[in-house]
DNA sequence: CTTGACTCTGGAGTTAACTCTAGGGTGTAT
DNA sequence: ATACACCCTAGAGTTAACTCCAGAGTCAAG
């Protein structure tokens, strides 16, 4: 295995900053390069596939702490796969319970946005009085008047 | 208005610390208290309405920076409506970005998992080589052996 | 042997929405 | 008058995942 790649060279391949890659090998994702006699990191196709392995298990939605255990239990030889099932499986509740909450969201906004709307069509209606921020105000006495 | 509420007594009433009360005056979000003689902030029911204001915009998804906005667009007397509907579209749209990335990072999740689970009702299988770190590692050479 | 592009380290800065701390004052009940 | 709970301010700390910086050293080319 050839280690001569310098970190801007790896950076352009992965399309990482240099800082972003110094900064996983502080935090142990990446392995310490070797050095060259002047103290540049040097890097191999090994790094590369692990920086890559990094940024997928980012796309899937694992946090650096995560992805730091899916390497740490890569090595261990012992029930590697139940370790990531039971991982896998915390990630996809969260998941899926940030989706709720998303959609939840989602909801509220098209409902405000349906009313708003229906007070910009009414073309007799001054606009000054806004329904969805009674609404968010408090759904009861939404024709109370605000203090000026 | 009687303002006679300590600012403990608002964080009771709210749910809120009196670090965040005091965060949002200073954010102004909410309209600086009226001061006892001794220096103690005073609210009255006005000041909490607001509060629940915040936290309703906040649950619809609206960071702080965007309810300073609709509070400010609660006094303009111009455009209310309008600049509403402009800021609740913009957040809509964020939020089906996000709800897709979500989606997306859900269907993956799911596919690690059934390939863990295929793989650990193998009973002859031993259990060290984890098929999904391999599938993240990358997906063509996934029998590849991984130096030890 | 000097330029210029690149790299090194350590540490500070970024964002959001607060929380926490220290050191000191207030309100009120006894 | 003194104990006690509560409040004040200013500023630092928190989390994640980096980015940015200064000041110094290295490497390849000419």
């Amino acid at each position: 295995m050839v280690h001569n790649l310098q970190i801007g060279q790896v950076a352009q391949q992965t399309g990482l900053t240099v800082d972003a890659i110094r900064f996983y090998e502080k935090e142990r994702l990446l392995p310490k390069a070797l050095r060259s006699t002047g103290g540049f990191r040097l890097y191999g196709t090994d790094h590369i596939e692990q920086l890559r392995f990094i940024q997928k298990a980012q796309t899937i939605g694992f946090s650096l702490g995560e992805i730091r255990e899916l390497i740490v239990i890569q090595d261990d030889q012992v029930e590697t796969c139940s370790h990531v099932r039971d991982l896998i499986q915390q990630k996809l509740a969260t998941v899926q319970q940030k989706m709720n909450e998303l959609a939840q969201i989602e909801g509220q906004l098209k409902e405000a946005l349906q009313k708003c709307n229906r007070q910009l069509r009414k073309t007799s209606a001054r606009h000054d009085r806004c329904p969805v921020l009674e609404m968010i105000a408090g759904s009861k006495n939404a024709k109370e008047s605000k203090r000026a």
